[in-house]
DNA sequence: CTGAAAGCGCTAACAC
DNA sequence: GTGTTAGCGCTTTCAG
């Protein structure tokens, strides 16, 4: 590896004109400038940004802590934060913190050991694991900024989606088409997700419409969401409308249905959350609930940005929260024969 | 930030014995020993790994070159190659590319810079962009490991999806079907997707089944796709089945085609190629062709890590094929009228 | 078993 | 303008 030593030797200088010449110093001569640079290039000279780093105390690095990428709403992020990031002219260290959050503490270590100069943790389904740490590293003037709704967590900066105001939409939505037996399909609710489910209720408490426990069923993957549908369809009297907590179980509802021969929107409303492209790949179109994940990922970056240029650490804690909108398409209508709507869609 | 001398004052001791306490060498005091990790956890210290990659000259990091993340392939191998990395103990570094790969060059200069002991790069539609900076770097010492096809790299480790025998299976399937009148929607013919077509080709002819230039379509989105479906629509003699290059472009074709009222598999046989999640949520489920993604990234990594480790870089390149699985599914089926099978399924 | 000392490759005073 | 020097925080001989 050739180092700044060598191309001093070649070019006859010092190591530290070196240096100069390569950072386009303005105090030194153009043309032992330029002769040096056209060295450097010839050698193949790359710095040593290890060295370099070392020196200047700082690496221009952000760590993104991500639980993990077969969820298509965390590429989407990760794709935004690269392009803010790299904007500001800052590298990118990506860690995946496993889909159980199981390594997120191993993923904080391992950028607090690289000295990166700021930290973009978005949380899981298990809320933020490293509470503790996190708290520790911001005192310690390191600064984070969290993705993710994590309660008693004042002191730190966090961008959050406001799902209890897209579960109310979607809640709205469903009594407002005439739907009064609604069902809930997802995982337990846990931190983050669990604000979608309080919107929702609300909404249909605001219309005395009542929400049985056992029509709430948890579930995660395919089979558990075939036994759910199942359970529903069972019913003595089965619920019009299923609220799936993410689009990608709605699109397991929706082969479960569609393998029980019930009709969406005809025999059953099904509604998502997420608004992935997912939705409008699977037919009917889903109705589901979208985060404007531009600016989600834009805040979520600038916050970071901002405590790390303001070494003042003890800023107050900033908290931005982005309401997303509801999308309706083609999987959600009236319940059966209630209403004129269904009855001229069922003839179109 | 607590460095080594610090605790090593708390200690009473001098910073190398510190080192080594905390490196759990052998050749240190039990209790002594002990006591140090004692006071260094006490004071949160955290090696500065900045520093000790300077010192031991290798950063245990491995680089991983991707064009983009909302293409559902990447994320996959992404997750598996983290995994595989993580445990054979390296840490991760991931740069987009770009979907145009317009900083290929650039994410791989950025990972010399930074010492990884290694790269990993997966190309995209436009192949390898930075191939004489491969090629450089490779004759330097890096391991570089390639993803994808590329042709001329012969002397680059290399891990491969055997498209052409993909394309084949698929151009094999239709024909055996009983489809004569066949288009294909996709991509123009880039270096990787390219060979997809040549096997497709190759099973078409070998049948004699004719592919004439106008319904061999390129589109990339959901507009382009559209308007290559109306246009085979409109043809005198409409194709009786539809190869798109992609599942996500399949499930556009699904999308347009059942707005202009077209079934499948009764009216359209539609097949795809990849075997993402997605095939499933589509309904039909769709007809593809799928790598097996696991043995891609296990031997991408495991190709590297040999690399890395037999110091001899004079070693041969290995070129890795994986070949493909056909996955048939509810999209194909023969063509309208030409078959019992089709008659029957269509009583079901 | 422990300490002293060198040095990884670089930047940035500080001299000249 | 350029060279000399110190030192970022760590590991690792080499002595003792």
């Amino acid at each position: 590896m050739v180092t700044l030593e060598d191309i001093a030797r070649k070019a006859g200088v010092s190591h530290s004109t070196v240096s100069r010449a390569l950072a386009d110093s303005p105090l030194i001569n153009p043309e032992t400038k330029k002769r040096i640079q056209q060295l450097a290039d010839e050698a193949g000279y790359q710095v040593n940004q290890v060295a370099r780093n070392l020196k200047v105390r700082s690496t221009r690095t952000i760590g993104l802590v991500v639980p993990e990428v077969s969820n298509p709403f965390y590429p989407r992020i990760i794709q935004l934060v690269a392009d803010r990031v790299r904007e500001a002219g800052y590298n990118l260290q990506l860690h995946l913190s496993g889909a159980e959050q199981e390594s997120e503490v191993a993923s904080l270590a391992s950028l607090r050991e690289h000295r990166a100069d700021g930290i973009l943790l978005v949380t899981g389904e298990h809320g933020l694991v490293a509470k503790e740490q996190v708290s520790k590293m911001i005192r310690s003037g390191l600064p984070i900024v969290l993705m993710g709704w994590v309660e008693g967590a004042d002191q730190i900066d966090m961008v959050t989606g406001n799902d209890a105001s897209g579960g109310y939409e979607l809640g709205r939505h469903l009594v407002d088409l005439g739907h009064r037996r609604i069902a809930v399909i997802g995982k337990p609710p846990h931190r983050g997700v669990y604000d979608r489910m309080l919107g929702f209720r609300r909404a249909l408490e605001e219309s005395s419409v009542d929400l049985p426990e056992n029509v709430v069923l948890p579930a995660r993957d395919g089979h558990q969401v075939r036994d759910c549908v199942h359970q529903l369809l069972a019913l003595a009297e089965p619920p019009t409308a299923i609220f799936a907590y993410q689009d990608s179980l709605a699109a397991l509802v929706y082969k479960h249905l569609d393998e029980a021969g019930i009709s969406i929107p005809r025999d059953m409303t099904v509604v998502g959350f997420d608004d992935l492209d997912l939705a409008t790949y699977i037919s009917p179109h889903l109705t589901t609930v979208g985060l404007h994940t531009e600016p989600l990922a834009s805040e979520f970056v600038r916050l970071l940005l901002e405590r790390i240029r303001s070494k003042a650490s003890d800023a107050a804690a900033q908290h931005v929260v982005i309401s997303p909108r509801i999308v309706v398409r083609a999987s959600s209508a009236p319940p059966r024969g209630t209403s004129l709507v269904q009855t001229h869609e069922a003839r179109t």
